[in-house]
DNA sequence: TCCCTAGGTTAACGATCATTAACCTGGGTG
DNA sequence: CACCCAGGTTAATGATCGTTAACCTAGGGA
């Protein structure tokens, strides 16, 4: 059976990812991130109405993933511990298998169209309160705020993956954040 | 005697980490800069020599100041856990009260022009080396590497701050941001 | 065979911006 | 009093950039 090969598509969306990652989405000019795809500057229009819309969708498929994915394994946990743990889990294991997406996530929304921020906006306010929901069965003394603001803080340590240097292997890396988030939202 | 006014220097820079953290450095033009400030435009390069300066001396001197501080504080403490303990109240107070610098301070910094660049980078570095170290003290198990992904994910939590909504107090987050990082540094 | 269309190309346009030029003004100093 | 200059002003400049226009080409279906 033959390799997938990617669509021009794919292939820009993560070219883009790399490449915003790397300088912003403000730094990336169109004529560049077509020479990084091969092509050159304007034939990016033939897949993309604009440029705001291949950072729009590269950020509303990723928080869908992200949310879709979390709520399966919460669904699938057996209690809120082992829910909160497969949050965990499950974003660290994201976050290291795409830390361009990541860094462009948290850096860059405020770039995008209104309606597409709103959309990602609500995706992500979603995902915090999936882990800040199953955190109030774990420990009900906590307020609907206050665990939500635990929640955005673990995702903000499991957010600092990708400016990590690679001083220290992928494996470790995962094991240690694991132990950290879940340790912090314990305290 | 009487209330010390801001020099409009001081006046500049407070205002640009406003519109910077909200909207990034290139999503504001030098004309909205001085609009905000009561002046208009070009006169902003009475007091900086260019756009980038500005984002310069704010994230330089915030860089030395969490720097200095960390160090006094660690020197103040008696024994690696209280250093931490102290390097981490230290941070969440100086995040909740200077929220726009944080936000532009990783975000941002990536604009700067590459000396000063250079020179925030390694500040940043010795700052979250200055955690390290402490954490080692108290940790030996931990290899250098680990340290420093480790301290690196704790300010990744704490720098989570200035996005919290403000459903919850400042009292509050602060003690719950701190226990949290502590936790998680202890994990 | 013929034509349509998907997916390129280069050239041109218009907006936005950072930066510079040229000019003004009022208050403190020699 | 005369002058200087710090700190403004508006207008102009040049670069960059997103986007559009106009055009080309190969390949597959009627």
């Amino acid at each position: 059976m033959t390799v997938a090969e990617p669509t021009r598509r794919e292939q820009i969306l993560t070219t883009a990812a790399e490449l915003f990652a790397a300088r912003g989405f403000h730094g990336v000019s169109v004529a560049e991130l077509g020479a990084a795809c091969g092509i050159s500057g304007p034939a990016l229009y033939k897949h993309f109405p604009n440029k705001q819309a291949v950072l729009a969708e590269m950020l509303v498929s990723i928080s869908e993933e992200l949310l879709a994915v979390g709520r399966a394994r919460v669904a699938a946990a057996d209690g809120p511990a082992a829910a909160v743990r497969a949050l965990v889990d499950w974003h660290v294991e994201f976050a290291l298998g795409h830390r361009p997406l990541i860094i462009v996530q948290d850096r860059d929304w405020e770039s995008l169209p209104d309606e597409a921020s709103a959309q990602v906006r609500a995706l992500q306010r979603k995902y915090v309160d999936l882990l800040a929901g199953q955190l109030r069965m774990l420990r009900p003394e906590l307020a609907k705020p206050t665990a939500h603001a635990a929640a955005q803080a673990a995702f903000g340590l499991l957010n600092s993956t990708p400016r990590a240097g690679h001083a220290i292997s992928d494996a470790e890396l995962r094991t240690l954040l694991a132990s950290m988030a879940v340790a912090a939202l314990r305290a």
